[in-house]
DNA sequence: GCAGAGGGCGCC
DNA sequence: AAAAGGCGCCCTCTGC
């Protein structure tokens, strides 16, 4: 039985809703403050159903309750909506005219093409929540197989992330401020007095100047820099490491020193730490389907970038531990199997994908099997990846095939759509105009070049938005039911481990020590699981290296 | 004084 | 030497 919640000011109203009968029951409303006590005592399989986790979640999760499930309208919309736009989709073949009806309520009139683009709508009341619903699960309902399997697989998925979104905004990553301030201390000096520079990075700063003479320089700005270095004698276009690593002055080693520094004290510094550190956490704001592929975003605090320099300060609380599992070559694989493509898939097996090509003869090194690869998946063309392509599409036509395909249809201006069914955008407005320039009777080889640039940059991006979309899919079933399973886990005295950190192939959960092993056996099997939910009986592993820690930086 | 663009760089 | 997908964030600089 599913059940809508609608928010209203500090009121709550809730209706069932049969999936079979349309809506049934009363109306019951209640006060925000008693939705805690009301969600305990619905039965555990109810599936609620509410415009937006964000809305709600965080204020149960600090009462102390959790739902199993709940749809989330606004990412569920974000995908049919989309997915029923595309020409090509799987919902293209759905007899489906109510999902044309605009506009719908989770729309901001006059907003671009994504909810995500335009500040969160507000709230829904309980009919259009309900109304919502309906046209959801008869969008759903109506598609023709195995569209419809996947793309309530899909829908399902996102809904638990979007729970599991706020579950770890709420948990937050275990962080210890003071080993943080310890290792900037060690690194950067001691702090500028008045938020200037700190001592070390003012030393470096100043050798900088001196080997260049240039007392006044701020080695922050581009435009002084590459002035200053100029006139050291040094023909330089920008101030990008690789680029002043070639030169030889004296004033380089500092500087790049410093360039570094500079990054991880405006980056993750004293400022950083003070903003989004708090009793012992680490606070994001993590978005679930944030990005166009389906992969996360994050608000705040750089989660997503958490540089590997200062990720000792990530540690378990006394008495638990860090189950840190990641994903090896992902991507590759999601390939292997959404191409069917049972040779590439053989040399997955192992942990080593990159090896299991040398192994099977199709490439000589390891290192040049992982350029291959990754050309493959993101599109590039020349050099030592371009030389090697042709071997891997030799060995494996039918995974070269499909990015090929992808590719092939993004030229040309066409959505792709992963192997559950998240169709991507159209190109915009930019890649229109360069397309048309090209037709133009008086369009000249310029014109022509601007287009077909246009077509590949596009076609890059859908080659690669099927893989690295498809294994967003993956880590989201993956994470999806990690949870399920975790919830069941507690040590010797009742504590509970909970997922702190979620990235693209990796997740981090915090553990009683006494249940780790526990738990890093929970996260082998949702993996299992995770590639059965996409791929069924194909015979594809997912390798997962998973360490029991007690810090983030020995996790590999 | 503020918004937005671009450079640069961290993560996958 | 630069290249090849997706991001977020900080800094500087520009233009209003």
């Amino acid at each position: 039985m599913d059940r809508a919640l609608a928010l209203d000011g500090d009121r709550v109203r809730a209706v069932a809703w049969h999936p079979e009968h349309g809506r049934s029951g009363q109306v019951e409303e209640f006060s925000i403050a008693a939705l805690p006590a009301r969600l305990a005592e619905e039965p555990a399989d109810t599936r609620w159903v509410w415009a937006d986790a964000a809305e709600l979640y965080p204020r149960l999760l600090r009462a102390g309750t959790r739902v199993s499930q709940a749809v989330d309208l606004r990412l569920t919309h974000q995908i049919l909506r989309r997915a029923r736009a595309a020409s090509r989709s799987p919902m293209a073949t759905a007899a489906d005219s109510a999902w044309d009806a605009p506009p719908l309520p989770l729309d901001d009139p006059g907003a671009g093409e994504t909810l995500f683009e335009t500040a969160p709508a507000g709230s829904l009341d309980l009919a259009e929540i309900i109304a919502e619903h309906e046209r959801q699960q008869h969008t759903l309902a109506t598609l023709p197989d195995p569209h419809r399997g996947k793309l309530r697989l899909l829908c399902h998925a996102e809904s638990i992330g979007g729970l599991i979104a706020q579950e770890l905004n709420h948990a937050g990553v275990p962080f210890s401020a003071a080993h943080h301030d310890r290792q900037l201390r060690e690194l950067l000096g001691d702090p500028g007095p008045w938020g200037g520079r700190p001592s070390r990075m003012e030393a470096l700063c100043q050798q900088v100047r001196a080997a260049l003479n240039s007392p006044q320089l701020n080695p922050d700005s581009p435009v002084e820099l590459i002035r200053a270095l100029r006139r050291a004698g040094l023909q330089v276009t920008s101030t990008r490491q690789w680029e002043l690593e070639q030169l030889d002055h004296p004033a380089i080693a500092p500087l790049l020193e410093y360039k570094k520094l500079a990054r991880l004290h405006s980056a993750n510094g004293w400022t950083w730490l003070d903003t989004w550190v708090r009793d012992g956490r680490f606070r994001s704001d993590w978005v679930a389907g944030g990005v166009v592929t389906g992969r996360w975003a994050s608000r705040g605090g750089g989660a997503l970038q958490l540089p590997r320099q200062i990720r000792s300060a990530v540690r378990a609380e006394p008495g638990w531990s860090l189950v840190v599992a990641d994903a090896a070559q992902l991507e590759p694989r999601v390939l292997a199997a959404m191409a069917a493509d049972e040779a590439m898939a053989q040399a997955c097996r192992g942990a080593d994908l990159y090896q299991g090509l040398v192994d099977a003869g199709v490439i000589e090194t390891r290192q040049q099997a992982k350029i291959a690869v990754l050309a493959a998946m993101y599109g590039s063309t020349s050099g030592e990846a371009g030389a090697l392509l042709p071997r891997l599409a030799r060995a494996y036509p039918r995974a070269m095939g499909v990015v090929e395909s992808a590719a092939r249809a993004g030229e040309r201006g066409e959505q792709v759509t992963t192997w559950l069914g998240r169709t991507s955008p159209v190109p915009g407005q930019w890649w229109q105009d360069a397309q048309a320039g090209a037709q133009q009777p008086d369009s000249g080889r310029e014109e022509e070049r601007r287009a077909r640039q246009a077509g590949r940059d596009w076609g890059r991006f859908t080659r690669n938005f099927v893989v690295q979309g498809t294994a967003a899919e993956w880590a989201l079933c993956w994470l999806g039911d990690l949870r399920r399973r975790l919830s069941t886990i507690r040590d010797d005295e009742g504590a509970a481990p909970e997922l702190v950190y979620f990235l693209h192939d990796e997740v981090m959960v915090h553990s009683p020590a006494g249940c780790a092993d526990e738990v890093a056996e929970a996260v082998r099997a949702a993996a299992r699981r995770a590639g059965e939910l996409l791929f069924g009986r194909f015979p594809i592993e997912f390798a997962l290296g998973v360490a029991v820690v007690d810090s983030y930086e020995k996790a590999k």
